[in-house]
RNA sequence: UGGGGUAUGGUGUAACGGUAGCACGAGUGACUCUGACUCACUUAGUCUAGGUUCAAAUCCUAGUACCCCAACCA
């Protein structure tokens, strides 16, 4: 199996506080949100993707940091569709967000789980509150087009302008029903909130409450032709749903005063016993921003992303090679490891890069410690050895988790078989050898793993001169792989190489897709402006392995080391005809760096 | 140009007027039946210029660099 032990997530108490856990436990020592039945002082987030497309790791940094959060301070977590836009949402990215966000954790339904939500499914009251506004005098109808408003969008210095903004209550009331009743066609009209015209902050000039789109929406079908603005539904979102943190990244900072504005406005004149003309106060969140996880050699926008799938440039959104939650998850990631990753590069106001490498790096821990092992020539070459008996099988005993081993468990072993024909990798032979390679050449001795010494004879190679055998001898004594030892017990000789093979016979083929990364720029597009140009066009190589025979009945989603290799995972392209695997990452070769160094 | 942000080793992050620390990377070595893992050591930093202070990454002043903002996207 591909995760032998459950390892929990690091909760580190000794790490120091980020600046929003500061934030909340300065609010919870205040118990300015009040507290949860049991008395904990209430913490609740949420997560608010909009379902127009696939999860990315981008998105797996504030899944982490919402649930964690919730999680830490014994809170709610949320997911919520932001589904306002029904020109862009579907269904399918409803189901593929919802599976991605539990697959990492977000375990929103569950113990630290507040629910699940649709903005839609707050239209009605939404639309109820937008009418009030209009009657408080702080919104109107505009019948200014979309190209207009652009015209007389101002500068810095030169204030916006609308003829519409001092239009009588009751006419905006008016038209803002008909609007909501499909009398009029998109782009015709649109709520505007009456804030400032020349505020330098342009999200504040007049923005658009509502605009009209007569259009089917995945979730409240055609209930709707009139649809609500972000600033204006986002706050409601939260207030409804009693977020206290409401966390959104850097870009959003200049909307936080119309996040207060909007949910300030509907305040105005309500009271907090509900005994005034306008009601009972709503709640009223924290906005607060981090900066985005970036990783370099990755593009993360949505739209672009988009476009990699529909220019065929990858396989489809959970292509291996994807920055996609479903991507990563192909490709053989863990959700430990991802959230492990976030844990570790933190939360600030900073916007900084985070080398892809670390990606890697925390796969390969986690990998390591929970991943059995097998053996699997990538690249083969055919080992003979001459003095091992004709039609003779010897089954070795295989540790399947030496790191398990090391860690004081079992570790469990399983037979592997060693014949007279077998293969090593092309790449641990060579006829000349290079500086301190120490793995199979002419006249030298290596170690089989877990089987036994063998020591290079000949080598053959066929008329274009190419090396198709090697020819080599094999010492008994070395039964398991153990040096034989002197009369005190300790080794009598010792090789330096220890190298993985397949019985030729025995060994069963398996297709293995090899993935570099997509880009060859560590920010693509920056040179040309077109990511497309920095396209790598080496990102996935695919051959014919030889492995264990043990893997013959491997399912899909499960995680293998390929000693010396790397880590691999069983592809849902597999059937019981053939394995797929993919490589999700390479074990780190220091032999490589010293090699490349010549 | 107006508004909103951010600057600490190669990278990510701490230090909240009092010894600039941690992690990753990189380098060296040890160990090793995976040139993996593990372990040890080394490496290298407060954007600039002034000022306040016994003492400044931290406070003040003036600069500089980078990011975001003028969708009926989120």
């Amino acid at each position: 199996m591909s995760t032998p032990a459950e390892h929990p997530a690091p909760t580190p108490a000794d790490r120091p506080l980020n600046f929003i856990e500061q934030i909340i436990e300065q609010d919870n020592a205040a118990k300015k949100w009040g507290t949860w039945p049991d008395g904990t002082p209430r913490v609740q987030t949420r997560f608010p993707p909009e379902p127009n497309g696939y999860l990315h790791i981008g998105h797996a940094k504030s899944i982490c940091l919402n649930f964690g959060l919730a999680k830490k301070y014994g809170g709610k977590f949320n997911l919520r569709f932001d589904d306002t836009n029904p020109t862009k949402e579907e269904q399918e990215y409803v189901d593929s967000i919802t599976n991605d966000v539990k697959w990492l954790g977000g375990d929103f339904d569950g113990p630290n789980g507040g629910g699940l939500f649709f903005a839609s499914d707050c239209f009605e009251q939404m639309y109820n509150f937008a009418e009030e506004l209009i009657r408080k005098g702080k919104a109107y109808v505009c019948e200014l087009s979309a190209d207009e408003v652009s015209k007389r969008r101002g500068t810095p210095q030169i204030p916006s302008t609308s003829p519409f903004r001092d239009r009588p209550i009751d006419e905006s009331l008016r038209l803002f029903r008909e609007m909501k009743e499909g009398k009029h066609p998109n782009g015709s009209m649109t709520l505007r909130a009456k804030i400032d015209l020349a505020s330098p902050n342009f999200n504040l000039r007049d923005p658009v409450m509502y605009r009209i789109l007569h259009e089917t929406h995945p979730h409240t079908g055609a209930e709707w032709c009139v649809y609500p603005m972000y600033d204006w539904a986002h706050g409601f979102e939260d207030s409804a749903e009693g977020i206290t943190h409401s966390i959104c990244t850097l870009e959003f900072e200049d909307h936080r005063p119309l996040y207060d504005w909007f949910i300030d406005a509907v305040n105005e004149g309500r009271t907090d016993d509900g005994r005034g003309p306008w009601g009972k106060k709503i709640h009223h969140s924290q906005q607060i921003e981090f900066a985005k996880f970036r990783p370099t050699y990755t593009i993360l926008s949505k739209r672009n992303l988009l476009k990699m799938v529909e220019d065929g440039h990858v396989r489809g959104w959970d292509d291996p090679r994807m920055p996609t939650i479903a991507g990563l998850r192909r490709r053989g990631y863990t959700p430990e490891s991802l959230r492990n990753l976030m844990e570790d590069v933190g939360v600030t106001k900073v916007e900084s890069s985070i080398d892809i490498g670390r990606l890697e790096n925390a796969v390969r821990d986690h990998l390591n410690k929970v991943a059995p092992r097998a053996m699997a020539v990538l690249r083969p070459l055919k080992v003979v050895i001459e003095n091992w008996p004709e039609g003779k099988v010897d089954m070795l005993d295989f540790v399947v988790n030496p790191e398990e081993q090391a860690r004081g468990g079992s570790g469990g072993t399983r037979k592997v078989p060693f014949s007279k024909v077998l293969y090593i990798e092309h790449e641990d032979f060579m006829e000349v050898p290079a500086k301190k390679f120490f793995r199979l050449a002419p006249g030298q001795e290596v170690r089989l793993r877990w089987a036994y010494f063998i020591k290079c004879a000949s080598v053959v190679k066929d008329a274009a001169g190419n090396i198709t055998e090697v020819r080599c001898t094999y010492d008994p004594a070395t039964r398991g792989g153990d040096a034989p030892l002197n009369p005190d017990g300790t080794p009598a000789r010792k090789v330096k190489g220890t190298l993985h093979w397949v019985s030729a016979e025995h060994a069963i083929p398996a297709e293995v897709r090899l993935f570099d990364r997509l880009f060859t720029a560590e920010e693509p597009g920056k040179r040309t402006g077109n990511h497309i140009d920095d396209l790598n066009p080496n990102s996935l190589e695919v051959l014919t392995a030889h492995i264990d025979p043990a893997l013959k009945d491997a399912k899909p989603g499960e995680r293998y080391q390929f000693e010396r290799l790397g880590y691999f995972c069983v592809d849902p392209d597999t059937t019981p005809a053939k394995l797929v695997f993919n490589r999700t990452v390479t074990l780190k070769d220091t032999w490589a760096k010293v090699a490349g160094k010549d």
